[in-house]
DNA sequence: CTACCGATTGACT
DNA sequence: GTCAATCGGTAGA
């Protein structure tokens, strides 16, 4: 298909059998797509948050499983999509069937479909297009209906490796938003790319990792 | 059934 | 920087 050969394969499996943290660092620089009756739309992950199956009070497995979390103790590589403040946002489910453990996909730096990103989000400006959780969802047209979906296949929602992959140096802290477990830097981004979410404060105190 | 609240956003000082 | 609108989902009566 000349999607999947412009953007790559869609990340197998094994990429999301893994602990999630280590899912968060790696999906940076990555490609989330998705592909609609309106067109295609394509932007590259530079923000991300580990939520994990142990020990993590903010975590929406925390509580056991649910009607609105059942994804997440399902298999990985598939999407959790739940809705918030009458919104919606994505994450990739990690590791092992029953561990509930996700990633949240926080800002991504918009690529393909611009102009149905600006129709969606009803603004022109390319930071305000895919900046924040429930933003890049509008732009994409990410919904509850795809909650569940497999990730595995560049058909409706996938995610690819960039043509150009280089290392890169990876930010992190605290989550934002959450109102527990505010300890564990599991938050992830990519330093200085205007993309990314979040209070400056947060975004310049921070350690670096190279991946 | 109702009450509460949040892994947010956009408008505003 | 601050703050209120937002409404689906969950919990509790």
């Amino acid at each position: 298909m000349v999607q999947s050969k412009m953007f790559g394969e869609a990340l197998p499996v094994a990429f999301y059998e893994r602990d999630a943290r280590q899912v968060a660092a790696e999906l940076l620089g990555k490609l989330l797509c998705r592909r609609g009756r309106r067109g295609l739309t394509v932007g590259r992950i530079v923000e991300t948050e580990a939520y994990l199956a142990e020990g993590d009070s903010a975590s929406h497995s925390f509580r056991g499983m649910n009607r609105r979390n059942a994804s997440m103790f399902g298999p990985p590589g598939r999407a959790y999509v739940y809705t918030i403040h009458a919104r919606q946002c994505v994450n990739v489910v990690t590791d092992t069937v029953g561990v509930a453990s996700a990633v949240l996909i926080r800002a991504l730096e918009p690529i393909t479909g611009i102009p149905l990103m600006q129709i969606r989000r009803r603004t022109k400006n390319p930071l305000d297009l895919c900046r924040g959780p429930a933003r890049l969802c509008e732009a994409l047209d990410i919904s509850r209906n795809l909650d569940g979906w497999p990730l595995l296949n560049a058909q409706r929602l996938w995610i690819a490796q960039e043509t150009t992959a280089a290392k890169m140096p990876v930010a992190h802290s605290v989550r934002i938003g959450v109102t527990s477990a505010h300890d564990q830097p599991l938050r992830y981004f990519l330093p200085d790319n205007a993309f990314v979410s979040g209070p400056r404060t947060l975004n310049r105190f921070r350690e670096r990792t190279e991946t």
